[in-house]
This record gives structure tokens, C-alpha cells and sequence, in this order.
DNA sequence: TGATCCCGCCAACGT
DNA sequence: ACGTTGGCGGGATCA
């Protein structure tokens, strides 16, 4: 140790001595050469990663630098030796050129994204760490990382099998669920309000009351998810009960996954992360430790974009944190079953079916146990078991996935409904992002809408104001794809970020619905009254994002500010309006809540829920790259979740549609027909926008998304109150849901009537997307709105009540006043 | 400085 | 007992 620590510290004397802390002689310089010379290389690369945006280069691109870089810099290793001095200081590898970020590129180009199932595709740590020219170590902290995406999986020791990005689809949406059922977003919002609140001081009591309200929420201990066709395979090799970094990254990655803009700030991450297991001593060496490793999972997550780092600026100043640049993660229409509906068409993914319920079996599976073990409090283990057992109640016996996990689930109900304004961020969000983004949105949105449509309801009681949640909802919708132009079916369009592509049907009410998905609407409190659900929601809203792309200048201007006026008022207006719910009506959503809830869970498992849009399985790519897909893309056509879906009736996927297209820029009901035009022009189809009806209604029909007396109207877009909720009600076999559904409706409908989407929809943004979006790469071209609203970015509407008696967020209190944040990238 | 985060000690585990 | 994993945090670098 010391020899070395030493080393390091007199680095630069030492190593003009000896150029690689080795030893004097040349002799290791050799070795490393030839398998891939890890250090050198790698801060050229880097400059040229960094250089180029880093979301587009391709694995092999990179491959090919590194080779190149190495080469180089082998070159300089030669040189350097001559040179001695200055010089040679400045070539040697210099600390970022050992990041484990550049570690992990190198690790992940030797792999394929999409690796064929056939090839083996067996890690052996051993040898990767000796050819990249690292300490073990550094490869367990990727390789942990990588697992916790599932896409690697030890097999044995030493020994991991490499799965590349077929399941990362399904994970995320695994990851997502399940942060939401922790309510990820509320704490997030908790712990921004309390920062606000208490500007300094970090610890103190303030945690502890932090870790108080908390703590009743907090399930917090979930345990690693797992994936159906991924469990951890030889129990007796994983055995290691700490799986913290695998755990941790899980959770963090679910933060991006569930707050709006999908901006996690370290701080805030290492707090969640933190409070989970131990409220009481945040002390700072933890919260430090915490950063530490967050940093180190960030660097990996960033290697494979799936986050990028960025700052957020707020009056405090810079803090520094990452945004999402992964993919959109839909709502897990896998677990929804598309199979489902999709009888006719081609087998579902091979995972997705079949393995959805061992998913969920295993997400959280023995939480307490390891809490308990780990962080004994009584406190939480009494609690825990407590949410257990309304977990038990509450949920179906199905093991479904995450949901049984979470504790919070028992508090479901007011859970659930702070989640809602979540969602509606993100989707809102969404909007600005990526075409490919937003494509997925809509499909995922559909079916979150679904999920949340029953809350939904009752968020409406409060007389005129439609709750900005239940605007959303409605609204976002997304997905209604005009699609068809003319008509017909289901067009599956290639999808630019994934590759996926989605035929989707939707229903024409829907239509209208992705107009007004955007962010902006959410600003914009269509409503009746004075609903806003934004606000809360956006509590980030509040920030700026700059980025290097021109996001900032994005986000200052746009929605913001013009909705900025319009906005606060509402937002204001809101909050009380949710305060004023009535308890009755309270009551009733709580019960139908509560019963939706049970019912949810089977319905996750098995159902489907087919909002607005429903996607339905055209064709599933195998592991393996068949389809001719290009593969390593990032594009990953292939994936398992990138699952292609075709019509049902016609079974064939001549068309393609792409969500993206579809989506566009919701913004404005006004800018709908615009983006109809553009994008689906794009899309191929010149064709006037309306679908035929009859086909849509026959297909929705046909599938069972509506009723077959129900019609849905031609044109979509603009129709304010078309029938909407009924697609909801779809295939799915349960009664209760039914029921719960049609009450969903009506809540809806009654929503509608208020007046709901349409005229301050309109009044929305315009929408300035392209609706196809290009490259992936130009993320920057998507808009990323930011709302900044007066008031508070962070309320969450929802919280009024809370039936589990914790109190997390106080409807008042939520609100968090403004503050100014900016995000840069760096 | 504060943000990053490399490095490697050493404990927990497995075999 | 020894090898594998990986938590952890000192302290070096970077910005």
C-alpha cells in the first residue's frame, strides 16, 4: 500500500523515473501494446470523445480510436522515454485517462450491443482485466454496473455472460416501475423542498425529519430487480448479500426514470439512496461515500449514454448532476402483455411473455430480510412489515413483479396520485426530447395512462379545476396516431433511436390527445377552472437546462416563459384546488384507488392495457441480430424491447409507424394538424390525416380496445371529447378493472365537459419540433422545456391525502418556492 | 476550493 | 487457506 500510495503521490517525480510506475525497464510497455493499450489512448480518446458528440459515436468508431489512440500513444510511450521531462509528464496517463468511464468504453467496445445469441459471449473478468490493463477491481466496479442493467450476468465466478443491450429495454421499464411504486419522485421532490427550505445546513436534524417523513414511505429497501429470463443465475455464485452497487445503481437509475426532466442531481440521488437504508446517520462521510460511488456508477451509465452529465445551477450554484439520454422507457407494455392482444400475430418476445411474472417475483423480492440485516432499525423493520402486509392485502396474489415489492404501494392511493403529476412530466418532457423519445413516450404514456386513469378520476373532484394530473392523463395520451393517415393500419415506422417500431392503433379520440401531449400543456391547466398540473410537477421545471447543444437557450425561452404568465396563476390554483378535494369524492377515489390498485397489479401482470394507443407485437427480434437489423447501432433494432409490433388485422406490417412520428410534438392542439401533416409526410403518407374510421374502429374492435358498438371518430385530432377512456377498457379480463375503468371514464368525460382539453390547449405552445426527429444524436434539437414556474416547481398536487397516514408531502407544503435552476452540460 | 474519482486496503464470501 | 468480490474512504487530480 504505502509503496504504492507513495508512488502515486510523487507521481510526477517518479514517473519521469518510470514512465509507467512499473518498473524502470521497458518490459510492460510491450505487453500492454499489444493488447489494447489502455492508458495512453485513452486521453486522446477521450478529447475526441468529448469532442464528438458523445450520444452518436458508434461502438466501433470508438473501437477504431482507441486503436488508433493507442497506437499513438504508444508511439508517445517511445517518445516519452527519450524525452524525459516536461513532455514526458504531460503524456503520461494522466488520471482521466484511467477514468473507469474510458475503462468502461473500452470494456463495452469489445463487445457488441446486440450480441447474437449464438456467439458465446463470455466475460472472463481475468482476461478482460489483463488485456485492458487494470486492476480487477476497476472491472468488478463496471461490471457491477453493467449487471445491475442486466446486461451481463455472472455465470460463475470469474466468469460473466455478456447480453448486451437486449434486455436494457426491459430493465428500464423494470427500473421505472419500480421507482415509481417507490415513489421516487415525491422523495425527490421531499428532498428538493427540504433543500429549500434549510438552504445550508446538510445534516443535522433536519435529516432526521427528513428520514421521518421519510421513513414511512420508504420501502426503500428493494432489492436487486431482476429480470425474467435474468436471474441471477448460479445462486451459489451470487451469493453476496450486498449487491449495493448493483442495487445502487438500480435506484439511481430509476430516479432518471421517474423524475420529469430527467435530471437527477447527485446530491438528491445520494440522499434518496441514502435515506432508503439508514435515515438516521447521514452523516456526511456517508453522504460523501455515497457521491463517491455515485460517481463511479455514473461514469459507467455514461460509457454506455445512457446519462450524461450536467450542472445544475441553482442560487446556491453549481451543482453538479446527470440528465437521461437513454431511452424513453415505455410503460412496461411488455408487462402489459401485449401477447395478449396480439394473439395473432407472431410470438411475443420470447422473454416478455413468458418471463414477465418471474420479473416481478424477483424485483424486490427479500427486502426486509436484507434491510434488516443490514440496517437493523426496529423502526423500519416494524414498518416494513407493515407495508408488507397491506402489500399482501392490497395485492393480488400474483406475484407480479415490483409492485408486491414496494411499500409504498400499500399507501398506494396517495402515492400513486403524487406519481401521476410524475408521469405527466416526464411525458411532458419527453416532448422536448428526442423524436425517438417522444415516440416512446406516447406508447409508454398510453399505457401509464391506463395505469393511472383511475386516480385520475378522482383528482377531478374538486368542482371546476381539473386537476392538472388528470389533464395530463387525458391528454398526454399520447399517441394518437393519425396514423393513418389514410388508413390504415397500423403503420409501423422504423424507429430512429431504437430501432423499434410500433404499429399503433389508435383510437381516434385519442387523437387529440397527442396534440396535446406536451410538456407545455401541462403548463397549461386546460381547464376549467384553474387546474395546472404542471406545476407541481415540474418542480425541476423551475430549472434551466443548458447544454452545450443550445439546450439552454431552449429551455430559458421557450414554454416557460410563454406559459410562465398563464402558468402561475393556475399553478396556484391548483394547489388549493386539490387541498379543497372533497372527501367524499375522496373517499370514493380512495376505494376505487385502493380496488384498481389490487386489481392493477394481475392486470400488470397479464394485461393490457391499451389507452390510447396500444402496440402490438408485430414481430420480435431475437437476441441475435437477425433480422439483418445493423445491430451494434445504437439503434438496436433488435432488442427484446424494441419489440415490433404488427396489426392485428392485417397482420402485416407493411407499414410502419413510428411513434415518433406519430407523437410529435403535442404541444399544441393547434399545432396537432401541423405536426399531423409534417410528420406524417414524413412518415410517407401525404395523405390527409384522417384515418379511416371504419378501420380503426374495426381494428380497435377487433383487438378489443373498445367496445364493438363504440365509434370512434374519423379525426381525431381536435375532438375533445371523443371517447377516449374507452380504449382503456380493452381486452383486459377484469372486472373490477372494468368497473373502475368505466368510473375512470366518466371521471374523464366529466373532465372533458368541463372544458377541458380544448381551449387552452390550444393555447399552448406552438409546436416548434420537427416531428421526426433526425439523428438520434441531436437531442438538442428537441426542445427541452423547462417550466419554470413561480411557484414551485416541486408541489406535487397530489399528496393531498394521504391514506397511509405518513404524510410525505403535505399538499401546502410541497410547494416549493421557486428557484432558478440551470442545467449545463459540462 | 470544490468536484471528481483513482487506488487499493481489507472484509465478506466462496470454494 | 486462499481466491474472488466489492465496500469504503483517503487523498490525488481536475476544473
Amino acid at each position: 500500500k504505502t509503496p504504492l500510495k507513495q508512488a502515486a503521490t510523487s507521481q510526477s517525480v517518479l514517473i519521469e523515473l518510470q514512465p509507467d510506475c512499473q518498473p524502470l525497464t521497458t518490459p510492460p510497455k510491450p505487453k500492454e501494446i499489444l493488447p489494447a493499450d489502455p492508458w495512453t489512448p485513452t486521453s486522446n480518446l477521450k478529447m475526441l470523445i468529448s469532442a464528438a458528440s458523445p450520444e452518436i459515436r458508434s461502438r466501433e468508431q470508438r473501437r477504431e480510436l482507441s486503436n488508433n489512440t493507442s497506437e499513438v500513444l504508444q508511439a508517445k510511450h517511445c517518445l516519452q522515454e527519450h524525452l524525459s521531462g516536461d513532455e514526458y509528464e504531460k503524456s503520461q496517463p494522466s488520471r482521466k485517462e484511467k477514468s473507469l468511464g474510458l475503462l468502461c468504453h473500452k470494456f463495452l467496445a469489445r463487445y457488441p450491443d446486440y450480441p447474437s445469441t449464438a456467439e458465446n459471449n463470455y466475460i472472463c473478468l481475468d482476461e478482460v482485466a489483463e488485456e485492458l490493463n487494470v486492476e480487477r477491481r476497476r472491472i468488478y466496479d463496471i461490471v457491477n454496473v453493467l449487471e445491475s442493467l442486466h446486461m451481463v450476468s455472472r455465470l460463475a465466478k470469474n466468469r460473466y455472460a455478456w447480453h448486451g443491450r437486449h434486455n436494457l429495454s426491459k430493465t428500464l421499464q423494470a427500473l421505472k416501475k419500480v421507482g415509481e411504486e417507490n415513489k421516487y419522485t415525491q422523495q425527490i421532490q421531499m428532498i428538493k423542498k427540504r433543500e429549500y427550505e434549510h438552504e445550508f445546513d446538510f445534516d443535522g436534524e433536519r435529516n432526521e425529519e427528513m428520514a421521518r417523513s421519510f421513513g414511512s414511505n420508504e420501502h426503500s429497501e428493494m432489492s436487486f430487480v431482476e429480470l425474467p429470463g435474468m436471474e441471477f443465475r448460479a445462486a451459489s455464485v451470487n451469493s453476496r448479500k450486498d449487491k449495493s452497487l448493483r442495487v445502487m445503481s438500480q435506484k439511481f437509475v430509476m430516479l432518471f426514470l421517474v423524475s420529469t426532466p430527467q435530471i437527477v442531481s447527485l446530491e438528491v440521488a445520494a440522499k434518496i439512496l441514502i435515506g432508503e437504508d439508514q435515515l438516521e446517520d447521514l452523516d456526511k462521510s456517508k453522504f460523501k461515500t455515497k457521491i463517491r460511488r455515485l460517481y463511479d456508477i455514473a461514469n459507467v451509465l455514461s460509457s454506455l449514454e445512457l446519462i450524461k452529465k450536467v450542472h445544475v445551477t441553482e442560487e446556491r450554484g453549481r451543482k453538479p448532476a446527470f440528465k437521461w439520454t437513454g431511452p424513453e422507457v415505455l410503460p412496461s407494455i411488455q408487462d402489459t402483455k401485449l401477447e395478449t392482444t396480439s394473439t395473432t400475430c407472431p410470438p411475443p418476445v420470447s422473454d416478455s411473455i413468458s418471463s414477465k411474472e418471474q420479473c416481478s417475483k424477483n424485483l424486490f423480492p427479500s427486502r426486509a430480510k436484507q434491510n434488516f440485516t443490514r440496517h437493523p432499525s426496529l423502526i423500519k423493520l416494524v414498518k416494513s412489515i407493515e407495508n408488507d402486509r397491506r402489500k399482501i392485502q392490497s395485492a393480488p396474489t400474483s406475484p407480479v413483479k415490483i409492485s408486491a415489492i414496494t411499500d409504498q404501494n400499500l399507501s398506494a392511493f396517495p402515492s400513486k396520485m403524487a406519481q401521476v403529476p410524475t408521469i405527466t412530466k416526464h411525458q411532458l418532457e419527453g416532448q422536448s426530447k428526442k423524436a425517438k423519445e417522444m415516440k416512446m413516450k406516447l406508447s409508454r404514456s398510453a399505457l401509464e395512462r391506463n395505469l393511472l386513469s383511475p386516480e385520475v378520476v378522482r383528482k377531478p373532484e374538486p368542482p371546476c379545476t381539473a386537476a392538472p394530473s388528470q389533464l395530463s392523463a387525458l391528454t398526454q395520451p399520447r399517441a394518437v396516431c393519425p396514423p393513418s393517415h389514410s388508413s390504415v393500419p397500423p403503420a409501423i415506422l422504423p424507429h430512429t433511436h431504437s430501432g423499434v417500431s410500433y404499429a399503433i392503433y389508435l383510437h381516434p379520440s385519442q387523437a387529440h390527445t397527442v396534440t396535446t401531449y406536451s410538456p407545455s400543456f401541462m403548463l397549461q391547466p386546460l381547464p376549467c377552472a384553474n387546474v395546472t398540473g404542471i406545476k407541481s410537477i415540474n418542480s425541476k421545471a423551475l430549472n434551466k437546462i443548458t447544454t452545450e447543444e443550445g439546450d439552454s437557450q431552449i429551455a430559458t425561452d421557450d414554454p416557460t416563459k410563454s406559459l410562465t404568465a398563464k402558468e402561475r396563476p393556475t399553478i396556484k390554483s391548483k394547489t388549493s384546488s386539490q387541498r379543497c378535494l372533497k372527501r367524499s369524492q375522496a373517499l370514493q377515489e380512495n376505494n376505487l384507488i385502493k380496488r384498481y390498485r389490487s386489481d392493477e397489479e394481475s392486470l400488470d401482470t397479464s394485461l393490457t392495457f391499451f389507452p390510447s394507443g396500444y402496440l402490438i407485437p408485430l414481430t420480435q427480434c431475437t437476441h441475435g441480430n437477425k433480422a439483418g437489423f445493423s445491430d451494434k447501432e445504437k439503434a438496436g433494432i433488435c432488442s427484446l424491447q424494441h419489440t415490433t409490433y404488427s396489426s392485428p388485422i392485417a397482420g402485416n406490417p407493411a407499414f410502419h409507424i413510428t411513434p415518433l412520428n406519430i407523437m410529435l410534438s403535442p404541444t399544441s392542439i393547434a399545432a396537432a394538424p401541423v405536426l399531423s401533416t409534417s410528420c406524417l409526410n414524413s412518415s410517407n403518407t401525404s395523405s390527409a390525416q384522417n384515418p379511416s374510421s371504419s378501420v380503426l374502429n374495426f381494428t380497435l374492435q377487433h383487438v378489443g380496445l373498445i367496445p364493438a358498438g363504440v365509434q370512434v371518430p374519423a379525426n381525431p385530432v381536435l375532438q375533445h371529447v371523443p371517447v377516449s377512456s374507452q380504449p382503456e377498457n380493452v381486452s383486459h379480463s377484469s372486472e373490477n378493472l372494468n368497473l373502475q375503468e368505466e368510473k375512470v371514464n366518466k371521471n374523464i368525460l366529466q373532465f372533458l365537459d368541463c372544458g377541458g382539453l380544448s381551449g387552452k390547449y390550444s393555447t399552448a405552445i406552438p409546436l416548434q419540433q420537427p416531428c421526426v426527429p433526425k439523428e438520434p444524436q441531436e437531442p438538442q434539437t428537441v426542445t427541452e422545456h423547462f417550466f419554470r414556474t413561480p411557484g414551485g416547481p416541486n408541489t406535487v398536487p397530489s399528496l393531498s391525502a394521504n391514506s397511509d397516514g405518513t404524510n410525505r408531502i403535505s399538499p401546502g407544503t410541497l410547494y416549493i418556492p421557486q428557484r432558478k435552476l440551470e442545467v449545463s452540460e459540462d
